[in-house]
DNA sequence: CGTGGGTTTGAGTAAGGTCAAAGTTAGTGG
DNA sequence: CCACTAACTTTGACCTTACTCAAACCCACG
């Protein structure tokens, strides 16, 4: 996919996704009030793609990046070896990701569905919008809340049985897009079996089982291979496992 | 080790546990500079206490917390049921800790030697420091690295065998805390075997059982409780398993 | 309609958990 | 300073859960 410049000479031609991507971004961060130099920083700092479903979305190799989702979905990926990934989050429409360069593992953001991603290079982006104290704020909120998330996968990650994850996983999706009707949810998963596996510590095989129990149990109906209606979110829920220490 | 008040007489008496953490604090996070108000708002948000091993560090019940560890040794704790433990990360004298009031589940820092802890409440640190863009770069960038270090963690819960998480656990602590003397470490835990447990993921008994095999195997030497002594630390990293999909 | 990747199901296995008991360690108080 | 004790750790036997290997199945795509 041929992208033209995004700076040109005479007035900058900016080709659609770029344009989209930062609309979005401004939606969701409020950069347009900022002085005229920060936001001229901030695009040119903004490399926007759009990459298919398969395809990695790694664009700064040497550099810790900040990748915003402007479309689609992802998964964040870790590798401990060639066959042993783990997939450390999901991501939807408007989630900043923090992708680190390389640390004790290879990270790859890939994409689940064809999405739309604006990356910048964390450093510069940081040094870019040093003085704009609000979006300082609003960024340590979110990498604050992703790492709160984080902690409470460990949990389940460590202290959860096979069903207790998966049907935690379920109610996490019904949350972020499933489609409420009457004490029932529907959720269109856009990740594999293996994907979810993959997230949740398992193998393929025991997270197919997982779904089989819950099946002949009567909390959820699945319909090929991504649809799943949840009939009793509060029983799924009860699976999910106990969520503190009150009693 | 007393130390004299930091402001001037006429000004509140203040302890020698708070005058030590603020000043622990300042080094860390270059304080010193800030305007007169900004300091002066930070020093009352701030409470400093000194906690006994097993005691836990929970002071704004209802709000997300900021911990400065000054001095000592912490767990930061989320039970996923009562019996069901999940330690999340261990902490050393400098850290600055993201306490969630309560979330998914609920959280405790628990001390593992007697302990002396800054707290802020988070919401309102983050309205004082507003103006103080330094300060929040510096913050984003330690939340950043603490998502990062769970993350790899994420990896290391759902991806490893007991052994691999023992092995990295040693190497983890022997580059934390550990003391080099010729291609050996020495490292005095300040955890149990059951924290450790509880931080992999594991059974305080598998957790036994790997410090024995790794024992047997001739790359560690324990003495006593707390005592390790890592005698080949390339074997030991070897054992810690894959870091990467490099082939 | 095929075809191939993803998914489900089944049988056997192994890693780690559980339960139980013995052995250490590091305080505590005499 | 030593004996005592309670908590922590180690070890052993057995069991459960989830993994592995294998085959059948079924969607979704061309």
């Amino acid at each position: 996919m041929n992208r033209p410049d995004i700076l040109s000479s005479g007035e900058p031609e900016i080709d659609a996704i770029t344009a989209q991507c930062f609309v979005r971004f401004e939606e969701a961060f409020g950069t347009r009030g900022f002085a005229w130099d920060v936001q001229a920083q901030i695009m040119s700092l903004g490399k926007a793609v759009e990459i298919g479903k398969g395809q990695s979305a790694t664009i700064f190799s040497d550099e810790d990046s900040l990748v915003f989702l402007a479309e689609g979905a992802c998964k964040l990926v870790a590798w401990a070896a060639l066959d042993r990934a783990q997939v450390l989050s999901f991501h939807f429409a408007g989630d900043l990701v923090s992708v680190p360069a390389r640390a004790e593992h290879e990270y790859g953001l890939i994409a689940l569905t064809p999405s739309q991603i604006l990356s910048f290079p964390t450093r510069r982006f940081l040094q870019a919008v040093n003085e704009e104290s609000k979006l300082l704020v609003e960024l340590h909120r979110r990498t604050d809340a992703a790492l709160a998330e984080c902690r409470n996968d460990s949990v389940g990650l460590g202290r959860k049985t096979a069903q207790e994850r998966v049907a935690r996983l379920l109610m996490q999706m019904a949350g972020r897009i499933g489609v409420a009707s009457d004490n029932e949810v529907l959720i269109e998963l856009p990740m594999s079996r293996g994907d979810i596996a993959d997230s949740l510590g398992l193998t393929i095989e025991t997270v197919s089982r997982q779904f089989g129990e819950l099946r002949d149990a009567g909390l959820i109906e699945t319909g090929g291979r991504s649809g799943v209606r949840v009939l009793d979110p509060e029983a799924l829920l009860q699976r999910a496992g106990p969520t503190g220490p009150h009693a």
